[in-house]
DNA sequence: CCTTGACCTAAAGTTAGGTTTAGAAATTAT
DNA sequence: ATAATTTCTAAACCTAACTTTAGGTCAAGG
């Protein structure tokens, strides 16, 4: 079925489940790099197919689609990543995840306290130590927290 | 120094370290209501410093304001919410956070295998059961996954 | 009294991460 | 050969959660 060699877009979206417009878009932002057909049409390597699923995840842990590309530069460019470049590179993931783990059990351990507290300059307030806010779009709020007075 | 009572939304906003124009917004969306003083100005409640820290808090835990709205729904109405009240309705934030950490715990176990799978439709990878996605905004990625062919 | 800084509203702009639309060209199926 | 899918590009649109701007008003100090 293939007309020439390689995935057409829509084969990579079915079977990654991302829409065929992400699938593009993630290509303006750098994240995949296909070649083009006789006919001008987009033409992916099935490695593309790791590389995609690779994208989701890292979506997960909350980084953004830069943080992804500059993660991806990684992985080699001159030939098809193996499956030891890509636990490599997922190393970097892991790490994130841990801190993440870590900053939320704080979190839910301290939630009472965080709640009695107000948050204000506790400090062994979680919010107060945000080390990884994956939920920060935009500008967001300031978090400064100056001095605390009673509430 | 207060001109009449209740704190002004600028001051509100030194002490919780958000923006003045957030916490309009906030208004905006149900999230607090003050009232205005002769000259048609905000003034709040001390116990406002407290609800919007537990705004700040569900917010790091991914929910939205509409869903924050709805838990602060829970305090009562006609009196200043105690300390008791305010950790009632936390327990909602802590069922979330208990979800999240072991979905990230469950992703953290699986990483390796994800990557090497490609996250095609394996009943034991993480991704395929994405529980709790905090992260997804908007439509979003479709994450329809049908068979899995090799990669 | 006057000035300065905090505050007001309404509307428009911003960012991330996409989707939708429109119209045309390529591919695949019959 | 023709019809039905897919794919193409560019540009506009979308949502959440805010910020910025513009043009005024309020409050506090000297």
């Amino acid at each position: 079925m293939p007309a020439s060699e390689g995935l057409s877009i829509g084969a990579l979206a079915r079977r990654t489940g991302l829409a065929v417009s992400a699938i593009r878009y993630y290509e303006t932002q750098g994240l995949i790099a296909p070649w083009r057909n006789a006919g001008g049409q987009r033409r992916y390597q099935r490695a593309d197919l790791r590389r995609l699923s690779f994208v989701m995840i890292a979506q997960q842990l909350g980084l953004t689609l830069p943080e992804i590309r500059d993660v991806l530069a990684g992985l080699p460019g001159n030939r098809t990543p193996t499956r030891a470049d890509w636990t490599r590179i997922s190393t970097r993931l892991r790490d994130r995840l841990n801190q993440r783990i870590a900053t939320l059990e704080r979190l839910r351990d301290n939630l009472d306290g965080c709640i009695g507290c107000g948050c204000l300059s506790l400090p062994n307030c979680a919010l107060y130590n945000p080390a990884d806010r994956a939920a920060s779009k935009g500008p967001g709020p300031r978090l400064v927290l100056d001095e605390a007075e009673s509430l």
